[in-house]
RNA sequence: GAAGAUGGUCGGAGAGGUGCUGCGCCUCGCGCAGAGGAAAGUCCGGGCUCUCCAAAGACACGGUGCCGGAUAACGUCCGGCGGGGGUGACCUUAGGGAAAGUGCAACAGAAAGCAAACCGCCUGGAGACAGGUAAGGGUGAAAGGGUGCGGUAAGAGCGCACCGCGCCUUUGGUAACAAAGGUGGCACGGCAAACCCCACCGGGAGCAAGACCAAAUAGGGAUGGCACAUGACCUGUCUUUGGGUCGUCAUCCGGGUCGGUCGCAUGAGGCGUCAGGUAACUGCCGCCCCAGAUGAAUACCUCUCCCCUGGCUCUCCAGGGACAGAACCCGGCUUACAGACCAUCUUCUUUA
RNA sequence: GCGGGUGUAGCUCAGUGGUAGAGCAGUAGCUUCCCAAGCUUCAGACGAGGGUUCGAUUCCCUUCACCCGCU
């Protein structure tokens, strides 16, 4: 396991823009992973997209809400010093169970740490 | 018991674990608080801030429009009046002005606004036609009062009764208006959510308003030192000559971007008793402090109960919990909304 | 958060209160050996709800969707 490194959150359209341009993904029913390596060293960063397609402003801040604690409980296991994660939440994510959802996004990130 | 009408309340409840935001401290760990009735749409009215402008008024533009009251204000609310609907409880209503002016009314119809006369009716006449008339027919959304009796050549407010309408007077009412009496003898048709007239109201923008702090880089200004050699530009009429600016270094100043702080939650605040008022609402007193984020917190998981739907419908199992998420703050309006409850009233039926 | 605008046929647009129109596209027919072009014919729409009016695409109110601007 590693170290875990601090976490940090991302803010600005530009930086979201720059991962979903350079870095890898991984789909699953309720939300899409993106990852960038953004250097060796330094703080991990995540950042959360739910766009109108999820629904008004009650289903989108409930979205978020979900991908946050999803983000709490697995991200400081398995994320990877400087590098930037933004999930992008589906239609699916306001059915789909906890647990199911905790399982996929621990599946994808090892995935995608194997292909780098 | 059934069917309704109106007004109001609520908008799942509880427990445990792990977290987020703010506030308070015995200051690093605890305690407390943490979405709505519409937080929504942004359709009105204010507070607050900047800006324009002597004040005020006029014009333009926009809005409102029965009467009285409430209110900080309103296009909101309350009470009443008039019109319309309903057996009723009750609901609904942009409801000023058409003898200030302009305009509109397709098609049909003789005629759509100065009234006139197509088929008719009556009189005269052999007839053509002339005169009288508007009862009847037909068109239209709308045709110059309606019904009845008298009257007449036929008719006609021509006369009368009742109704409608206009005017006058009286009474009631703060008023809108209503009632009664008299009078006129039917004129003054409709549309102002057509232009318009009258009365009243409104300067504009909006907390991403606005105020303050302020890094790096670039550029600006002031002062002083150095360089004042060449050159360029400006200026004084040409030349000579003179003045200023353009360089670099140091210090200081102001503007200002990223970022941050304030504005920012004690307010036309809420709850309760009492009093005034038919009511909207107001007043006295007491108690309470009740969200404050900024890529934007208010959550995630588990259990019990409640409600709904489906399934061998006793147990039980599965799924689900209306509309919807604060962003400066209030008063309204409008729109969305599963379901539950309370109060008052109306009509019908049954029983006593 | 705030300000402004637009919704008419499948598409692009006219239409200031009484008939809903034009072009392209579509259907059917004629023409041609066949296609294209051409000619003729037909069908198809006022975003939704309410109000004013005799009558509404038009006037008024509410609502929905979309677009633009400030930041």
């Amino acid at each position: 396991m590693h170290n875990n490194p601090p976490l940090e959150r991302l803010k600005k359209r530009s930086e979201f823009l720059a991962v979903a341009k350079t870095g890898d993904r991984w789909v699953t029913p309720a939300f899409v992973i993106q990852v960038c390596r953004r250097a060796l060293e330094g703080s991990a960063r995540y950042g959360i997209t739910a766009s109108r397609k999820i629904g008004g402003a009650v289903e989108r801040n409930r979205a978020k809400r979900r991908l946050r604690a999803l983000i709490r409980q697995i991200l400081p296991l398995h994320a990877c010093p400087g590098t930037d994660y933004v999930l992008i939440a589906r239609e699916e994510i306001l059915r789909r169970t906890f647990a199911c959802m905790a399982q996929e996004l621990e599946e994808g990130l090892l995935r995608l740490q194997r292909r780098s």
